[in-house]
DNA sequence: GTCATGGTTCGGCGGCGGCCGAACCGTCAC
DNA sequence: GTGACGGTTCGGCCGCCGCCGAACCATGAC
C-alpha cells in the first residue's frame, strides 16, 4: 500500500487537501501551502505524480497540479471521514480557518460542510432528490427544477460519471451530495456568484447574494 | 492526515490486509503474518487501536485484533482501488498466492475476485438484483430467492447497515456485491461449505461442493 | 507451588526519507 | 542580448520511527 505511505506524510497531505479544493494549483503555491521550500515540493509533487495520485499540465512558464481522477478524491475522502471520526471527545483547537471550513468547503468538486449538507436536506425536503447512503436518485419534479436552475440533467458530462452519490461529510458526520449533480450545483452556484472560493483554500465563501438565492430557491436560511 | 501514516507503513498495512479477511486474529498470528517480532507487532497494534482503526477483545489468554468498523474498511478498499490501478501495464510478479487472491477472497465480510464478480453478475443476469455504482437494489424476485437460499432479506443486522452496495473490485475492477447483501452471501455461502477460507489469509478456495452450488443456484461456471 | 504460553514494555541500533540551499535549466519580457 | 521567474536536480544533513532481543507481566495448566 505504498499509496497510503504517499499520502501519510503531512506535506503530501496538506498539498492533496488543497488540491481537493478542485483546483489546479502550481507547485509553488503548493509549497507555500504546506510550509516547505520549492524544492521539497518539487520532490512531493513529482512522486505524487510518478503514483499516478495527481497529474499535472503545463500552461506557459507554470505547472498546474491537479487530483489525478474522482477515484483518488474519493479515496481521499474516505480518510478523512475515518481521520475525522478518530478523535474522541478530545481537545479540538478549532482555529477560525477550520470554521469557515466546517461552514462551507469545496469537497473535490461539490460542496461540503454546513453548507453542502444543507443543500442536501434542502432538495430531499422539496423531494427533488432521494439520497441514502447507497446512492441517489434524482424526482421527476427534481428534473424539471435542474433545467430551470441551469444544470442539464442529461449534459455529455453526466453519462461519463456517477449522476448523485452520497459522500459523507467528515465535518457534519452527514451525507451531502456528490457526483454529476454534486458538482454542477457547486459549478452552478459559483457561475451565479452566491459562492466564492480563494485560491488555494478548500474554504467557500457565502456572498449575500448566496444568502438570498439559496433562501429563495431552496428554502435554505443559515444561523 | 496521521491515519494514513499508518496504513502507510508496510507492516501495519500487511496487518490490515490480513485483517480485512474479516476474521479477528491473534497479535502473534499477526506478527508473522507481517515477518516482524512479537514485540514490534503490539507496537503496532497498539498505534492501530489508539486511532481506532482496529478493535481487540480478550478471549482467555488471547487478544483477538480486527477491523474495528465497516468504515475503515471502505476506507481500506479505496486505498486498495488506488493502489491497483496505479500499477501501468508494468511487470507483475504474480505469485500462485496472488493468483489464488484474485480468484476469490474475502473483502471484510464479503466475497470478492472473479468469484464475488461472478456472483454479483449472475444475480443481476437472473434479475435478482439491480446493481450500479451508486448502489444496489434487490427485486422481489431477488426477495423470494433469497428467502429460499437461506438469507433473511429482512434479517435484525440488516436494518442497520447500507443492505446491497457495489464495491469495486481492485483485481477484476469491476463491482461485486457488498453491504449486508454481500455479507450474507458470504456467510450462508461459507454455511453450506461452498467455499473455505484458511486462517490468517484473505484468499477464499472453493469447494467440490460449491463449484456444483454455484452451478446450480446462480448458473455460475469456472474456467 | 512450577512451568509454559501469549503479550507488552524498554533500550538501543540503524536506515529510510524528508528537509534545505545552491546550482542549474527553460521560458518569457524587454 | 540581459534579467527575472518558475521549476527541477543534486548533495548533504538530521531526525524520526521501525526493528529487535531481553526482560517482564499476566494467565492458565499441572
Amino acid at each position: 500500500m505504498e499509496v497510503a505511505a504517499l499520502v501519510g506524510d503531512t506535506a503530501r497531505a496538506t498539498m492533496l487537501a488543497a488540491l481537493m479544493s478542485g483546483q489546479a494549483l502550481t507547485s509553488s503555491e503548493l509549497a507555500s501551502l504546506a510550509h516547505v521550500s520549492r524544492s521539497t515540493a518539487s520532490g512531493h509533487l513529482g512522486k505524487l505524480v510518478a503514483a499516478r495520485l495527481v497529474s499535472v499540465s503545463q500552461k506557459r512558464r507554470n505547472r498546474y497540479y491537479r487530483i489525478a481522477s474522482p477515484m483518488v478524491a474519493r479515496m481521499l475522502e474516505g480518510i478523512a471521514a475515518v481521520a475525522a471520526l478518530e478523535t474522541p471527545a478530545r481537545y479540538r483547537p478549532r482555529s477560525t480557518h477550520d470554521d469557515a471550513l466546517r461552514f462551507a468547503r469545496t469537497c473535490y468538486d461539490h460542496l461540503a460542510g454546513r453548507l453542502g449538507v444543507a443543500l442536501a436536506d434542502a432538495l430531499t425536503a422539496k423531494k427533488l432528490i432521494v439520497l441514502s447512503e447507497e446512492g441517489g436518485e434524482l424526482t421527476a419534479a427534481g428534473k424539471r427544477f435542474l433545467t430551470q436552475f441551469g444544470i442539464q440533467p442529461n449534459g455529455k458530462a453526466a453519462g461519463r460519471r456517477v449522476f448523485c452519490r452520497a459522500c459523507l461529510d467528515w465535518s457534519e458526520r452527514r451525507y451531502h451530495v456528490a457526483g454529476y449533480l454534486g458538482a454542477e450545483l457547486c459549478r452552478r452556484s459559483a457561475e451565479l456568484g452566491w459562492i466564492m472560493q480563494r485560491r488555494g483554500s478548500r474554504s467557500v465563501q457565502l456572498t449575500p447574494a448566496g444568502r438570498r438565492g439559496f433562501r429563495e430557491t431552496f428554502g435554505m436560511t443559515f444561523d
